[in-house]
DNA sequence: TTCCCGTATT
DNA sequence: AATACGGGAA
């Protein structure tokens, strides 16, 4: 669940007149005026009705299905998830079937389309058998039991009851912050959006609502605005559009990935997925060039890195005539 | 090089 | 509150 019921503090910002984001006389204030909600509202779905991008999950209600896309879209661009996609739900048709497959062949099949996370294929695995053995196959419908599926958490717990049952409350990811923050000044706040998103979404329109606006922020309102290019709706209500001012909410910026030991992981993963078992001096070279058993990246370094990915359930680490050796989990 | 990005864990 | 987590694409 999102924090939707919190409602006491303190940020104010009546200066500029288009957000009152929490003003003490009325909680629930909108993020514009009353005539301007509805129009804003029919905006937007409008626009999106006319133009949005036609990918395969946006033609199913099965919650199995959507999940599957929103897991896979939390981490890799949608253009590259459509083939994975199709491919997934081709092999593993519904929750059930994904229950009874080996975690070795999710982690791998993850990792062979490029998807990153591999923990986010555990996490996937394991909600298809929480769907079977806490919910007695009947997959969750509502926010709140969905958010107690691994691996799901409050935006994909919202995605899902939206696409699927249209019975989310409003989404909150960087798309609908950043389109937020510009359109109507809201502060970078995560109560702060959460409340303003909710309070701007249509009640009983999570479907189409949600997935107007996350399209608004993908395809108008990108980290580079194509505003005039893609008809934004929203020009005409917009703070960023008026000024020329199009900051977005500060994105946390990342270790570099060349030469980090998540590169390594990745690769110890895609490895094993090709070889039943591998000692780790056979796996050592495989990761690395310049493995050398005795060298700083020998096999004290390898061991700690599968020693995390054994405590991650990735991979089980055996003996084997004196000899430590590595296989996916299945 | 930088960007993308929600969840679990600690 | 901070950190770990993948890897292709722009």
């Amino acid at each position: 669940m999102t924090d939707g019921d919190e409602r006491s503090s303190s940020t104010h910002r009546t200066a500029s007149g288009d957000v009152d984001a929490d003003a003490p006389a009325d909680d629930d204030a909108p993020a514009l005026p009353d005539e301007d909600v509805d129009a804003v509202r029919e905006a937007l779905v409008g626009w999106y009705g006319e133009s949005h991008r036609d990918f395969p999950w946006r033609r199913t209600d099965d919650p199995y299905e959507i999940l599957v896309s929103e897991v896979m879209s939390q981490q890799t661009q949608l253009g590259r998830v459509v083939e994975a996609w199709e491919a997934f739900v081709d092999r593993w048709p519904t929750a059930a079937a994904l229950a009874s497959a080996d975690r070795s062949d999710v982690v791998s099949f993850w990792t062979d389309h490029s998807l990153g996370y591999n923990n986010r294929a555990k996490y996937l695995h394991e909600a298809a058998g929480q769907v079977q053995t806490e919910f007695d196959g009947e997959f969750p419908e509502t926010p709140a039991e969905l958010s107690e599926l691994m691996g799901v958490g409050p935006y994909t717990a919202n995605a899902v009851a939206s696409f699927a049952f249209n019975n989310g409350d409003a989404v909150v990811d960087t798309n609908v912050k950043r389109v937020l923050y510009r359109a109507f000044d809201v502060p970078d706040d995560d109560r702060t959006f959460e409340r303003v998103a909710s309070n701007l979404m249509p009640d009983d329109e999570s479907r189409v609502w949600n997935n107007a606006i996350m399209e608004l922020g993908g395809v108008a309102c990108g980290k580079t605005p194509r505003c005039d290019e893609e008809g934004c709706p929203w020009r005409r209500w917009c703070r960023a559009y008026e000024t020329g001012d199009f900051t977005a909410p500060d994105v946390p910026t990342q270790p570099t990935f060349e030469g980090s030991r998540r590169q390594f992981r990745g690769r110890i993963v895609r490895t094993l997925g090709e070889y039943d078992e591998l000692t780790v001096d056979e796996l050592g070279p495989r990761i690395r060039v310049d493995y050398a058993p005795d060298g700083e990246h020998g096999r004290e370094w390898l061991r700690g890195l599968l020693s995390d990915l054994a405590d991650d359930g990735l991979v089980d680490v055996v003996e084997r005539d004196g000899e430590s050796a590595a296989r996916l989990r299945r």
